[in-house]
RNA sequence: GCCGACGUAGCUCAGCUGGUAGAGCACUUCACUCGUAAUGAAGGGGUCCGGGGUUCGAAUCCCCGCGUCGGCUCCA
């Protein structure tokens, strides 16, 4: 039997040769060091015997195949995981433990009574190492269905006795399934597809990180289990690399970037709500003033609506149905009243309130309306999860014939402004959901045109089936922050329930009644989220048009203050934000404070720039500029403001 | 909401097995008047998250709340 390698050599090999096999073919270090073999583009394991149809393509994994081998020794230190828990925690009920993106986790059902916590992981690390040092070999066996569960009821094990059923069940009925594969290393043995590297010995290093709660098959209404995530790399040096990285990421956490550079903070007061400093809200104000001026040229005009509203809004717009538990309710004079958790059932209320004709058509409502969500108290997260905040939010009402050309405009809109900052942005199309309103009929020519617009656009994206909002698909722009975790940021909502629901018509040209159609869409999404991501994205250092503090002007000393504000006074009045740090501190100090700031500019007047009217330029971390005319500093300034540079 | 952990000065944190609180930074005052990442000295500042309980005595132990963090579920 002849096999193809990844340089196109072709390797004979008798029938029933494994994995181990070809390496040893191929070479004594490659037999060393392989940890299983790719047919295909799958991977078996070293002991399996490789398949003898067809032409096959195989590739030995060693250390070095990258992601590919470290998903292997992951889900092996999954394996030594739970054998060492189940030795220290006797009675504890494995569930699952797969290898993920940056490492492994493994649920496990821990005793009545008993419980793990992080300051509990060195002890079962100590014990994992010695499994690991004892090189325990990696065993698969196939064994009949009732064998498996014979043995995991005794073990009284009912989550791989669940699992198995499961399997069973699941099988296509012209195929039944017949056996398992189990996995032994030492005593342990796991219900597992595979593969595995040959032995536990090839786990050079790893570290249990956290422990946290995870539902049985990640449904709320099941048991939560305990959830153990570790990773494993092939030395202690990747470890370390890997560890400093999410140290490095730690340290570009928005909450503590918004905290060390003054511009928000949080309060027992108002959970989930953001306080915002000056600072900040300067900053949250220039994105407003961006998404207005950007808006304005592009069709859109701003509207006002009211924060607190009669409860029939809410049930007409289906809210109050879906999402009473999350909406702030209260009452006055017999009425109950709901503050908004989103504008659009006020913009209906506005379009109700003025009669339109299809000449109106499109009309583009955006409102930075303040929005209150009554978010579950485990979920919120600094400003990226939020209940207090403002979306850069738009509705656009039309006729079904411009919605392609809409959605299109509104996808190139974000693509123009997810470049201002440059951010990669990936689009999610999310089809109806089982909770829903409106008819199949009305989410088929919805899904449709959501499609359409995206194939005009020639657009990459990915498809979330079930993931639509409750009135109609949409398409969604998603972010990853400093921790690899994803946050949805703007969307695109086709929706034709809410005009129906609300009634909404425009005369036709036919001077008949007509329903339009509605695009909800923000693109930054909330600003308190956004701005949560930018902070992250820049490290707490933002573009010079954006920066909370944009100069800083220093004297040399106190004789030098007068100067250094009239400095100031220019500045601002050329709408630069800037500060006079003239306290009786050394010029080394202030620029240390001032590079911790992260000002994108420090001015240093002393008595030679006095005199000749100029400001020594310091940049943040780009040290002394040399001096210049103060007109060259505001023109330059002036420049990188208007164009909203990144720099 | 669920699981686990945590909550001490404005910030970062120390405070062992219970004996009525400390450091650095920040802040205030004084001196210094300084040329590109910390001048020196003195001083002020704490219901130890809140409420109960155990105890002669609680920041420390127990219970209940609240908040925060890490996950899970959810996210119009």
């Amino acid at each position: 039997m002849e096999y193809v390698l990844p340089n196109d050599d072709r390797l004979s090999l008798p029938d029933g040769a494994t994995g181990a096999d070809a390496a040893a073919a191929i070479g004594p270090g490659l037999a060393r060091a392989a940890l299983a073999v790719k047919v295909d583009g799958v991977t078996y394991d070293l002991a399996r015997e490789l398949p003898t149809d067809g032409e096959r393509r195989i590739e030995i994994i060693t250390e070095r195949s990258g992601d590919d081998a470290l998903a292997l020794i992951r889900h092996d230190a999954a394996h030594v995981f739970a054998e060492t828990m189940l030795e220290l925690y006797p009675g504890v009920q494995i569930a699952i433990g797969p290898p993920i993106q940056n490492g492994f986790y493994y649920d496990l059902e821990l005793p009545a009574g008993v419980s793990v916590g992080e300051e509990d992981l060195p002890a079962i690390e100590a014990r994992m190492r010695e499994h690991i040092a004892a090189d325990e070999r990696f065993v698969r066996e196939d064994v009949p269905v009732a064998v498996a569960l014979d043995r995991y009821r005794a073990e009284g094990q009912s989550y791989k006795v669940e699992l198995i059923e499961d399997l069973v069940k699941n099988a296509p009925a012209d195929a039944p399934l017949e056996t398992v594969s189990l996995y032994r290393n030492g005593d342990f043995v796991d219900l597992c597809r595979g593969p595995h590297a040959p032995s536990t010995g090839r786990i050079r290093a790893f570290k249990l990180q956290s422990v946290a709660g995870a539902y049985w098959r990640g449904d709320s209404h099941n048991k939560m289990l305990t959830r153990v995530y570790g990773t494993a790399f092939f030395s202690a040096k990747d470890l370390d690399v890997h560890l400093e990285r999410l140290e490095l990421a730690r340290r570009n956490d928005h909450r503590k970037l918004g905290r060390e550079l003054g511009m928000f903070g949080f309060s027992e007061t108002a959970p989930g709500s953001a306080f915002w400093f000056p600072a900040g809200t300067a900053v949250y104000n220039e994105l407003v003033r961006l998404s207005r001026e950007m808006g304005l040229t592009r069709g859109y005009t701003e509207v006002k609506t009211p924060q607190l509203f009669d409860s029939s809004l809410w049930k007409t717009s289906g809210h109050w149905d879906k999402y009473r538990e999350e909406m702030f309710v209260t009452e006055s004079e017999d009425r109950q009243l709901a503050i908004k958790p989103m504008n659009c059932p006020g913009h209906c209320q506005l379009y109700l309130m003025q009669a339109h004709s299809y000449r109106d058509l499109p009309i583009r409502y955006s409102e930075p309306g303040l929005l209150h969500r009554n978010e579950p108290s485990g979920t919120l997260h600094g400003l990226l999860r939020a209940r207090h905040f403002a979306q850069d939010d738009a509705h656009i009402f039309c006729t079904e014939d411009q919605i392609q050309d809409e959605v299109a405009a509104v996808l190139r809109f974000a693509f123009e402004t997810y470049g201002l900052f440059g951010l990669d942005l990936r689009l999610e199309l999310s089809t109806r959901p089982d909770q829903r309103i409106g008819s199949d009929e009305l989410w088929d020519r919805s899904e449709l045109a959501l499609e359409n617009a995206l194939a005009s656009l020639g657009l990459e994206y990915t498809v979330n089936p079930g993931d639509g909002a409750f009135y109609g698909p949409k398409i969604d722009i998603h972010m990853t922050d400093s921790l690899g975790r994803s946050w949805q940021l703007g969307t695109c909502q086709l929706d034709y329930n809410f005009p129906e629901r609300f009634d909404l018509t425009y005369t036709g040209a036919d001077n008949a009644a007509h329903r339009p159609v509605m695009i909800h869409r923000a693109l930054m999404g909330s600003y308190e989220r956004f701005i949560g991501i930018l902070l992250e994205h820049f490290g707490g250092q933002l573009p010079f048009w954006m920066a909370p503090l944009q100069a800083l002007v220093l004297p040399i000393s106190d004789r030098h203050n007068a100067y250094g504000e009239s400095v100031r006074e220019r500045l601002v009045a050329a709408g630069v934000r800037a500060e006079l740090d003239d306290r009786s501190e050394s010029v080394a100090r202030k620029i240390r404070e001032g590079e911790l700031r992260k000002v994108p500019f420090m001015l240093i007047v002393g008595d030679r720039e006095q005199q000749a009217g100029e400001v020594g330029v310091r940049e943040h971390r780009g040290g002394d500029k040399g001096s210049v005319p103060i007109e060259d500093f505001l023109a330059m300034v002036h420049d990188l403001i208007t164009s909203r540079s990144l720099t």
